[in-house]
This record gives C-alpha cells, sequence and structure tokens, in this order.
RNA sequence: GGGAUCUUAGCUCAGCUGGGAGAGCAUCUGCCUUACAAGCAGAGGGUCACAGGUUCGAGCCCUGUAGGUCCCACCA
C-alpha cells in the first residue's frame, strides 16, 4: 500500500510496458496439464501481407475477451495464433512490387520466385503479429505457427493424398472459373456476382440452304460466338421445330454449326434461340455434354482470342467484341442492340470479370464430406451464433458443388501429384518416385499447380497442435471450444474447417462459431483501400489507448450485426477508463495512510451492504453474459455498475465516512474495505473487457496479487445478498433524485443549505430513514435531516414531496412560490392519477385476474395500492395550500 | 428467382423466453462541490415503419404491405 496512480490517465505511457510484463511472465503461454480443463481458441491466420485492420481489431478483442475470461475463471486457456501464406493475395502484391522494379515473375523462375516470397514473409509476416500484441491480445506467441511451415505442410500433404485414395480428390477437365488478369482457377466461393450494364447484342445466324432465313439470337458475350458449336431451340417451340437438325451459318466464321433442340431453349425468352458455347458457359457446356457437342476454346489463358479466332486472334477479349460488332454490323447480321443490366462474375480480389473455361484441374468431390458437416448443426453438436446462419450454412452445404482447388500459382502447398512423361501415370505421393512405379519410366514431373489457400487454412485447428502426429497438444487441446470470426468468410474457411476437421480427426473441430459482423465507416460504408475511409486501429490506440478502441468494439452490437465506428465512441470509452482511474485514484488516497481490515458483519452499514449486494448480483448476470456470448451486454452491465453505482452513488455516500475517519475509525474502515472490495472485483469483471487500465490499478491498489489476468474471477454467493438494504438505497436513491429535482426546478442554488424533514410513522421504514440520516444529509446537502412520525414543526410552506413510505418536507421559505408549489403538485396529482387508473383497469379486467401470473396480480394489487396513498397525501397538501 | 436481416428519441444502436419504452452521443439548464470539466446535478425528446391478427396483455409472436441492407443463384 500507499503506492499512487500517475495525476492523469495516460494509455501509451502503461500498456506497452504491461504487455511486455505479462509476456515475459509467460502469462500466454499454456501447457497441457491434466489437473485443469482446457479451453482452446485458434486465431483466424491473418495474411501476412496484412496490415491490421478494424476487422482483425475486432475478431481479435472478442477472442482474447472469451481467452482471459476462461482463464480467469480457472481453465487452462490456449489461444492458438499464426499467420497465413494467403498464396494469391501474397503473390500479386508481390508481382506488383517486381513489376516497380521492372521485373517479371517469369524472369525470376519458380525457384527466384519463391525465394522473394519467403524474404518477404520474413520482413513482414511479423508485422501483423506485433499490430495484434498492441491490441492487448493475450495469444501464445510462443506456439505461432504458419501455415506454409513444415507441419501444416505435413498435414496439407497428408490430407491431399489420403482424399486423394479414398477418390475423395480427383483431376478433371471441367469448366472452371478463370482469372485472366491473376491467370489462375478460382473456386466458385471466390466469384462474387456484381450487376453491371451490359447489352443484349441480337445477331443473325444465317440458316444454311434457306436464302433469307435467319436464326435470331441475343448474347451479352458476342465475342464467344467464335467458340458456338449449336445454335438450340425448345423441342416444343412451333416457331423452329422445322428447322431441327438443319445448319446455321456461323457469322464471322467458315464454320457452320448445328440447330438443336434442348429443354436449355426458353420460349418466352427473347428469340427462344440461344447460342451455345460449351467451353465458355456453364450452361451451354451441360447441353454440349448432351448432345456430344465439340467444345471450342476460343480464349487465351490471359484473355485474349486464341488462334481459332482468325482475325480477332490476339486481339484482348473486350477489344474484339467491339470488332466483331462493327464487322457484324458492316454485314448487316447485327439486328439491335438493347441495355442490360446484368449480374457478371467477378474474382472478389481483384474484381476482374472472370472468364469461364474448361481445364484440367484438381477438385475435392463434395458430397459425401458436406452431409456430416450439416447433420452436425441439426444434431446441435455445432452452435452457430446468432442462429440464423445456420440456414446460410445449409443452403450453402446443400447446393455445394466440387471444390476446385489447384491454382496456377507459385506461392503456396504444390501440389504432391507427379506425372510419368512417358505413360501419363499420376503418382500421388509425400516425394518424387525415382521411376514410373506402371512403366519404369524415370522422366517424372511434378504437377506445376498449388493448392487454394483455403486448403491449408481448412486444416488450421489441428495442424497448428501438430495434427497428424499423435501427441500430448493434440490431445489435450483438440478439439477446440470456440471460433470466432466474421460472417463473410463463413463459407471459405469456417464450414470448410467443420467437414475436414471431421474427415480427418473424426471430431468436430470446435463447438460454438461466434460470428461477428463488419466494422463499417461512420456513414455505415465497407471500410476499403480504394475508399480510403478505413481508420487504421493502431491510430485509434495511439491517441485513446487499446482499452478505449477494446471497448467500443464489444458494446453497442448484437452479434453477428455490422457496426459502425465513430470516434465519439471511443472517446466515450476513454471516458469510462478515465472515470475509473480517477475513482481509483481516490480511493487509494484515503487507502494510503490507514490500515483497513475486514470489518465485523455489524459495523458494515446498509450502503455498504447495498453496493455488496448488487456487486453479487452484477457478478451473476455477468458471468451469464458471458456464458452466452453476449459479450457487449456483459461489458455495458460492469461499466454501467462501476460508473453509476459505484462512481455516482456508493462513492459519494462513502465520502463523509471517510472524511471522519480521524474520529469514527469504525465506519471509515467499513467503507474503505468496502470500496476496495468492490473495486477490486469490478476490476476482474472488467478486465477481460480492458486489460491494461485493470491491470495497472489493480497492481498499485496492492502487491500481494502478482497480475489481474490469473487472479480468480469473482462468484455469486448467496452470504451477499442483502435484499432490505437494495430495497433502502433504492428509496434512498429516488428520493434523492426527486428532492434535487425539486431544488433544480426552484433554482435553489446548490450551496444552499435547506432542512430536509421525513415524516414516516411506519414501521419498519422509519427505522430505515434514521439508519440512512448521514447518508440523506451528504446526498441532499441538507442543513439539517429530521426523521419524525408527524408533522411536527414543520413549516406549513415547506416543499413536499409524497414517497411510497412517506412525505419529504423541504422548507425553502421566501424561496418557494406557493403558486408554482401547487403547479407542481397538481402535475404530481395528474400523474398518480393515471397510474392509479392504469393498475386499477387491469385488477378489474376478470380475465386478467383470472389468466395472468399470481405474482403479477400480486405486483399490481400492491401498486394500486401504494398509488392511491401517495394520491390521498398529495390531494390533502393542496388543500392544506388552499 | 430464393433466402436472411433491418425499420425504436435529432444521430448510432440495445431491448434476453410477450407483463409499465433504454443507452451513448447530440440538445437545453445549473454547477470549476477538496477523484474526475475526459466531470457533477437536473431537464426535454419516441402513436417502437404501416395494416390486420393471436393474447387478459404485443417493440417482442403470426400474416400482409412499403422501404433499406446483405447473402445465395447458370436469368442466353
Amino acid at each position: 500500500m500507499g503506492k499512487e496512480l500517475e495525476k492523469t490517465y495516460n494509455p501509451s505511457g502503461l500498456e506497452d510496458r504491461l504487455y511486455r510484463k505479462w509476456e515475459e511472465k509467460g502469462y500466454f503461454h499454456a501447457e497441457p496439464d491434466k489437473s485443469k480443463k482446457p479451453f482452446t481458441i485458434v486465431m483466424p491466420p491473418p495474411n501476412i501481407t496484412g496490415q491490421l485492420h478494424m476487422g482483425h481489431a475486432l475478431d481479435n478483442t472478442m477472442q482474447d475477451i472469451l481467452i482471459r475470461y476462461k482463464r480467469m475463471q480457472g481453465y487452462n486457456a490456449l489461444w492458438q495464433p499464426g499467420t497465413d501464406h494467403a498464396s494469391i493475395a501474397t503473390e500479386v502484391k508481390i508481382i506488383e512490387t517486381l513489376k516497380a522494379q521492372g521485373i517479371e515473375k517469369e524472369d525470376l523462375g519458380r525457384e527466384g520466385f519463391l525465394k522473394r516470397a519467403w524474404e518477404w514473409k520474413e520482413e513482414y509476416g511479423g508485422r501483423i503479429i506485433s499490430q495484434l500484441k498492441k491490441l492487448g491480445s493475450s495469444a501464445d506467441w510462443q506456439r505461432e505457427r504458419f501455415t506454409m511451415d513444415e507441419g501444416c505442410s505435413e498435414a496439407v500433404q497428408n490430407v491431399f493424398i489420403k482424399l486423394y485414395q479414398k477418390k475423395l480428390i480427383y483431376k478433371g477437365s471441367r469448366l472452371i472459373n478463370w482469372c485472366p488478369v491473376c491467370r489462375t482457377s478460382i473456386s466458385d466461393a471466390e466469384v462474387e456476382h456484381v450487376d453491371m450494364n451490359g447489352h443484349f447484342w441480337h445477331i443473325n445466324y444465317p440458316v444454311v440452304g434457306m436464302e433469307g432465313t435467319f436464326l435470331q439470337v441475343a448474347t451479352t458475350r458476342p465475342e464467344t460466338m467464335l467458340g458456338d458449336t449449336a445454335v438450340a431451340v425448345n423441342p416444343e417451340d412451333d416457331r423452329y421445330k422445322a428447322l431441327i437438325g438443319k445448319m446455321v451459318q456461323l457469322p464471322l466464321t467458315d464454320r457452320q454449326i448445328p440447330i438443336i433442340a434442348d429443354e436449355h431453349a426458353d420460349m418466352t425468352k427473347g428469340t427462344g434461340v440461344v447460342k451455345i458455347t460449351p467451353a465458355h458457359d456453364p450452361n451451354d457446356y451441360e447441353v454440349g455434354k448432351r448432345h456430344n457437342l465439340p467444345e471450342i476454346n476460343m480464349m487465351n489463358d490471359d484473355g485474349t482470342i486464341a488462334p481459332i479466332g482468325g482475325k480477332y486472334a490476339g486481339m484482348d477479349r473486350y477489344e474484339a467484341r467491339k470488332e466483331m460488332l462493327k464487322d457484324l454490323e458492316e454485314q448487316g447480321l447485327l439486328v439491335k442492340v438493347e441495355e442490360v443490366v446484368h449480374s457478371v462474375g467477378t474474382h472478389d480480389r481483384c474484381k476482374t470479370v472472370i472468364e469461364p473455361l474448361i481445364k484440367p484441374q484438381w477438385f475435392v468431390a463434395m458430397k459425401s464430406l458436406a452431409e456430416p458437416a450439416m447433420e452436425a448443426v441439426r444434431s446441435g453438436e455445432l452452435k452457430l451464433i446468432p442462429p440464423r446462419m445456420n440456414k446460410i450454412y445449409y443452403n450453402w452445404l446443400e447446393n455445394i458443388r466440387d471444390w476446385c482447388i489447384s491454382r496456377q500459382l507459385w506461392w503456396g502447398h504444390r501440389i504432391p501429384a507427379y506425372y510419368c512423361q512417358d505413360c501419363g501415370e499420376i503418382i500421388v505421393d509425400k516425394t518424387a518416385p525415382q521411376v514410373c512405379p506402371k512403366c519404369g519410366s524415370a522422366h517424372i514431373r511434378q504437377d506445376e499447380d498449388t493448392l487454394d489457400t483455403w486448403f491449408s487454412s481448412a486444416l488450421w485447428p489441428f495442424s497448428t497442435l501438430g495434427w497428424p502426429k499423435e501427441n500430448e497438444d493434440l490431445d489435450y487441446f483438440y478439439p477446440t471450444d470456440v471460433l470466432v470470426t466474421g460472417y463473410d468468410i463463413i463459407f471459405f474457411w469456417v464450414i470448410r474447417m467443420v467437414f475436414s476437421g471431421i474427415e480427418h480427426t473424426g471430431k468436430l473441430p470446435f463447438h460454438t462459431v461466434l460470428f461477428h459482423g463488419l466494422v463499417r465507416d461512420s456513414q455505415g460504408r465497407k471500410m476499403s483501400k480504394s475508399l480510403g475511409n478505413g481508420i487504421d486501429p493502431l491510430e485509434v490506440i495511439e491517441k485513446y489507448g487499446a482499452d478505449a478502441l477494446r471497448l467500443t468494439l464489444i458494446t453497442g452490437n448484437a452479434p453477428g450485426n455490422d457496426m459502425r465506428f465513430y470516434w465519439e465512441r471511443v472517446e466515450s470509452s476513454r471516458n469510462l477508463a478515465n472515470k475509473i482511474w480517477n475513482a481509483s485514484r481516490f480511493i487509494m488516497m484515503h487507502l494510503s495512510d490507514t490500515a483497513i481490515r475486514e470489518p465485523a458483519k455489524t459495523a458494515l452499514q446498509p450502503s455498504d451492504r447495498w453496493i455488496l449486494s448488487k456487486f453479487n448480483s452484477l457478478v451473476k448476470d455477468v458471468t451469464e453474459n458471458m456464458d452466452k456470448y453476449e459479450l457487449g451486454i456483459a461489458a455495458d452491465k460492469v461499466t454501467d455498475f462501476i460508473w453509476e453505482e459505484f462512481c455516482d452513488w456508493y462513492i459519494e455516500i462513502a465520502k463523509p465516512r471517510l472524511y471522519k475517519k480521524e474520529t469514527a475509525p469504525e465506519p471509515a474502515n467499513a467503507a474503505l474495505w468496502t470500496l476496495r472490495a468492490v473495486l477490486i472485483g469490478a476490476l476482474k469483471l472488467l478486465h477481460p473487457f480492458m486489460p491494461f487500465i485493470t491491470e495497472e490499478i489493480f497492481c498499485t491498489l496492492q502487491n500481494e496479487e502478482e497480475s489481474i489476468m490469473i487472479s480468480k474471477w469473482p462468484e455469486y454467493t448467496e452470504e451477499l445478498r442483502f435484499a432490505e438494504e437494495e430495497s433502502m438505497i433504492e428509496e434512498l436513491k429516488d428520493i434523492t433524485r426527486s428532492v434535487r429535482n425539486v431544488r433544480s426546478e426552484m433554482n435553489v442554488p446548490s450551496n444552499r443549505k435547506a432542512q430536509f424533514f421525513v415524516v414516516c410513522p411506519q414501521d419498519p421504514y422509519f427505522g430505515w430513514f434514521e439508519a440512512l440520516k448521514e447518508d440523506y444529509s451528504a446526498l441532499i446537502g441538507a442543513s439539517d435531516v429530521r426523521i419524525q412520525r408527524d408533522k411536527t414543526g414543520i413549516d406549513p410552506s415547506a416543499v413536499s414531496l409524497v414517497l411510497v413510505h412517506g412525505t419529504v418536507y423541504i422548507p425553502l421559505e421566501e424561496l418557494v412560490d406557493i403558486e408554482k408549489e401547487r403547479e407542481r403538485l397538481q402535475k404530481e396529482r395528474e400523474r398518480l392519477q393515471k397510474e392509479v387508473t392504469r393498475a386499477d383497469g387491469m385488477l378489474k379486467n376478470e380475465k386478467f385476474l383470472a389468466k395472468a401470473p399470481e405474482d403479477k396480480v400480486a405486483q399490481e394489487k400492491k401498486k394500486l395500492k401504494n398509488y392511491e396513498n401517495m394520491l390521498a397525501q398529495v390531494e390533502n397538501r393542496l388543500k392544506q395550500l388552499g
């Protein structure tokens, strides 16, 4: 004791220091310990190219809150961190920087490029980690992993080989989504449909052998006609029945293609004739399969027209489109142009319009993996919060198609597949075979492609714990408990972890998924680089402290909902921190020269018991909210308690006793002891949310415990339930507010002391008022407080306030305007009459009496009685005033 | 086309299983009261989108309407 806090709260001065201390003490580290229950969270690995943004800040704040909470509850809490290689994002970024130096990826070759990439990783990979530390994240950094480290790579290989052997991974030539800019295939999940303004071009295809007869097709992508291999009409369509089986001349080419009948052609749309381009459209691909149509690829990997395009070959797809339209128009085959808004698939990363192309790729067969993943949620074994995510989850899995996992990139896990150059045999294994097992050839080449980043992320909950090796960590910490992440990656990541966990470990990787929304700017827009509206969490921390940022992100928002970022909200969080700081300083000031001891039960005053009781129920509430993952509600309750109940009421009530500690040490001791106990308890409840300030105060306040983060989470106890004191003090608060209100309305200066009479004929309430005499005096600023059973000695002109258990009189003498007082009482009478009418109405309703629960009825009866009583007194008083 | 979600005080949002409308910010009025002006005390402000229904009782449950946001989907 005797330590002091700095005069002003300065977060930047203390946060780094405390974080260093925690790390040095090893508080974040967890080792298997059979005597304790584990609690595990695996951190969504941020990209190594990433910079901390608000999404990370929110995500990690939530996880840190849960981890700190469980750690304080005595769990062996492990927060497993790491980073993601983010194949495409990283590769694109490195290519960009190379380009700036005039170097092409190909100039370096695969080896050289990967060397650069690893250098990049070494240089920037740690940046985001140090930024996460600024937030106060208590992750076990000793266990930091990387999706491409040795262990994770081994896990990836293992899974690939196992799924291949089970025929759940296969190679196939199918229509895939191709990004012409990134020059790689991407999965369906990475395609973002965007509404775009486009055109419908109506083009006449001449029917062969029928001069002057045309079939009119409409398309939004005229350049793909170079790959047309048929036109289709509906078999029921009388307009075209006669033409089925005939040929049309494909304009701009020398090819003739058949007119086929297929259900896909919709009679009600356009002319009812549709061009079929199997190699470049998913529908047409299916039609092509049904009719054995050739698949003509008319596009190169970079989005230019393939050699088959004749004079258009080599042109960019959009340039070719323009040229072709010009030519069609010249030939009189362009019938009309319509403006349309249509949905176009784009690459979510680079926003390029994707091209469907047929390419040999690796796929994961999803059907058998999806089923148990759905069942996990159906059975309740896996809980999604908020529950509305269930539908989204089912819907995606029900309609899932096979997952294209190969990428034409270099940065990533290289596919462990080898091809015999001579006989074409495919060998899937960890290492390259010396010779082909089939033909004995030594001409073996590894597949050039790498795997989708999410393929390795899907294994993250167990690969980070050492899987596939059997080991103690995995055994103890897996399955993990809660996964915290944004709803935007439910498909990319969450679902894939679920089915991977089930498939490879036989267990769900976690039992609960807690989703959060996006942090948007103050206008509700997504924060983005292009808009330049992003707010850097580090800047917020710099200005207001990590605690303030954390509190801001966690409050005022329901789970799974997006939230807006306001500087004003951070400011009020900081103000709360400041409030706690100052209250603590005040308490410490009084503790510094006094040795306190635990008071005898009888020494505690009603207000002491009241705040202890309030704190006790706060513990219960907050713990319940935490267990239900209602973190924002929990935080609100703690901060409300601290600011209102503790600072505004209890400290104010306790002050007079502190000031009189020389002459009356016993009551002062009770107050100090209570102040200290409740402050420490409240700090503990607040610690998961605001780890730094709570630690600083906690450590300054006492020396016997070395850190709040390893202190014990408070528990509710029946012993600290004081119902009577709660009622007493609630009434005290009500009365205080009424008196202050009246004084304010009557413009009584606050330094003007007045007498204060309470007339209360009834027991035990008379005793209550007696016991709280001093407290009233302090709160109201009364010169003299008298509790009496009748009105003896009270100035008839005194202002009166009718209460449930009595009447308060404040003689304000010359200050009171009788007319005003009458008005005030009339208003009060009106209010009470309304209340009486309401309660009376309810109680006269026989159906209410018959059907409402008993306690509800009793409650209303009691209210009615009270209001009638009060109303009578107000009327009485009005009569007196004449 | 399917689905989700929202509409509550001037603004941003809470409101748990239905039982007398809340917070923060903003506004107005007093206060530099010896922890805190980043503060204290007080006040004003809402037909809970609209229309029906269920119920003794609806911000909450059901149906429909309008508007916003988002997700999914191969609308040639």
